[in-house]
RNA sequence: UCCUCGGUAGCUCAAUGGUAGAGCAUUCGGCUGUUAACCGAAGGGUUCCAGGUUCGAGUCCUGGCCGAGGAGCCA
């Protein structure tokens, strides 16, 4: 029996017979030639089966195949400077899995389909090469976002999904029955994060964030993913360093590892080799100066629009990091600047390209006193934030960290069109299935 | 919630108020090197829904449903 192979490592069997397990991508006819074009995950490859050359139940067999049918093929694999990849196989024999009945074909051709169309058959859509690049990227990013962390001393702390109150307001949650109370799904991991960097130093949490938000653009999704870490005793400064050291070393896996799939998107590299530290710093003051100059209608106090995040760093070939917007845009835990206590010790990360915001963090309040009139301030329901003024009554340290939008940094590096393509069922504002 | 655009064959789209059409997909035929192959033929329609105007509506009007882009909103 030759050897059941991933089509990614068929140049290792070059000149040997060799297994696939896969689906017809495609298929081409030549007179007594066919050309079909196998898939298997791993990759694509053209067999080339000759009339003359093999039994004629094979080639009928072959000549029947209807697009994404499941078959198992043997053939030698031969190297060919015709073939894209670079290797063929004449195929010696091949198992139809399951053939698809042409009454009822393939939905998605390799013609051009409407975002409606494909959303719907998301569940096929993923088979297609570019979104298998896609997905390969995200896992690499995730792995690479894993391995920064865990390289540095950081101890993962799973934060929960139902949650018993808002981290900020609560007019973008999900509420969900939880028996005879009532719960909500996270916005965000934040304030158990807290209590976690208090146990163990340096922390972090990676999973899925909830926010009933009514945005209707291609940067928005209501539910996403994202990566917080939380270190004891860093502060501002610490939070920005660190956010650029996780930027630039996710970029620069990508570019290591995903070369073929960065070039199925058509994804111009240039642009994210460039992404080096140390990335370009400004205040939120010295960006309100620089959105007027180029006539935004932005006002001192205001948080930037979509089209303000676009204008700030398309003037930049690397990530923009703003810090100490107003503390009135910012939530309630954001530590107040000491030196000019009407801006909070925040910073945001800014993608290139128009990509937006996708690290927003600081440091946090740490003094209990100020900690409870902010509360207060925000009408929060003090009883939920008990648990929370614990952490500054016992050993209270300054600490900082932020949080990283994985579908809005898959979006950047992938450089898509909208973050719907960056995660395998995304869930929008008029979208739940499938 | 608001603004703009759209909904016609399985898909992508045409069609001055006057016989609903093309490309792809499917089926059949042709081609020994095809690369979203090509060439020929066939089948395939409740024009999103409900009303209305008109001799006549895919087209115009009213209402609704669904989708897209954007705004507001959004660590």
């Amino acid at each position: 029996m030759p050897p059941v192979v991933e089509i990614r490592r068929v140049s290792e069997y070059a000149g040997q017979e060799v297994i696939l397990q896969g689906w017809l991508y495609n298929l081409r006819e030549s007179g007594k030639l066919l050309f079909p074009l196998f898939r298997d995950g791993t990759g694509i490859i053209q067999g080339v089966v000759v009339k003359k050359a093999v039994p004629p139940e094979v080639f009928e067999a072959v000549r029947g195949l209807t697009q994404e049918s499941s078959v198992r093929v043997t053939g030698k694999v031969r190297a060919d400077q015709r073939a894209p990849g670079g290797f063929e196989l004449d195929v010696v024999d091949v198992q139809v899995e399951q053939r698809i009945s042409p009454e009822a074909p393939y939905p998605i051709t390799p013609k051009d389909h409407g975002v409606e169309f494909l959303m719907d058959h998301r569940h096929l859509w993923l088979r297609s090469a570019r979104q298998r690049a896609i997905l390969g990227v995200r896992h690499e990013i995730i792995k690479a976002v894993r391995d920064f962390f865990d390289d540095r001393g950081f101890t993962l702390v799973d934060t929960p999904i139902f949650t018993p109150a808002a981290c900020e307001g609560t007019t973008t949650l999900f509420e969900v029955n939880y028996f005879d109370d009532k719960a909500y799904l996270t916005q965000s991991g934040q304030l158990y994060n807290e209590a976690a960097a208090m146990a163990v130093g340096k922390t972090y949490c990676f999973g899925p964030t909830f926010r009933a938000e009514k945005s209707k653009t291609r940067r928005h999704l209501t539910e996403f993913w994202m990566v917080e870490p939380e270190v004891a005793f860093a502060r501002l400064d610490d939070a920005m360093a660190l956010g650029e050291e996780l930027i630039a070393s996710v970029v620069a896996r990508v570019l290591e590892k995903r070369r073929p799939e960065l070039q199925t998107l058509e994804r111009k590299v240039d642009k994210l080799e460039k992404v080096q530290p140390p990335f370009p710093r400004m205040s939120y003051d010295e960006a309100v100066k620089i959105l007027e100059s180029k006539g935004s209608e932005i006002q001192w106090g205001g948080d930037f629009g979509g089209t303000d995040e676009t204008l700030l760093s398309e003037s930049f070939e690397r990530p923009l990091i703003v810090h100490r917007y107003p503390s009135q845009v910012k939530a309630f835990y954001m530590a107040p600047d000491p030196a000019r206590p009407e801006v909070a010790l925040c910073v945001d990360i800014l993608a290139p390209e128009g990509y937006g915001e996708i690290v927003g963090g600081g440091e946090r309040m740490a003094d209990l006193a100020l900690l409870e009139r902010r509360i207060q301030e925000e009408k929060l329901p003090r009883e939920a934030f008990e648990w929370y003024l614990d952490l500054r009554r016992y050993g209270s340290v300054p600490h900082a960290g932020f949080g990283m939008g994985i579908e809005r940094v898959v979006a950047w590096i992938c450089g898509l069109e909208h973050v719907r393509e960056t995660i395998p069922f995304p869930r929008m504002l008029y979208r739940l299935k499938p």
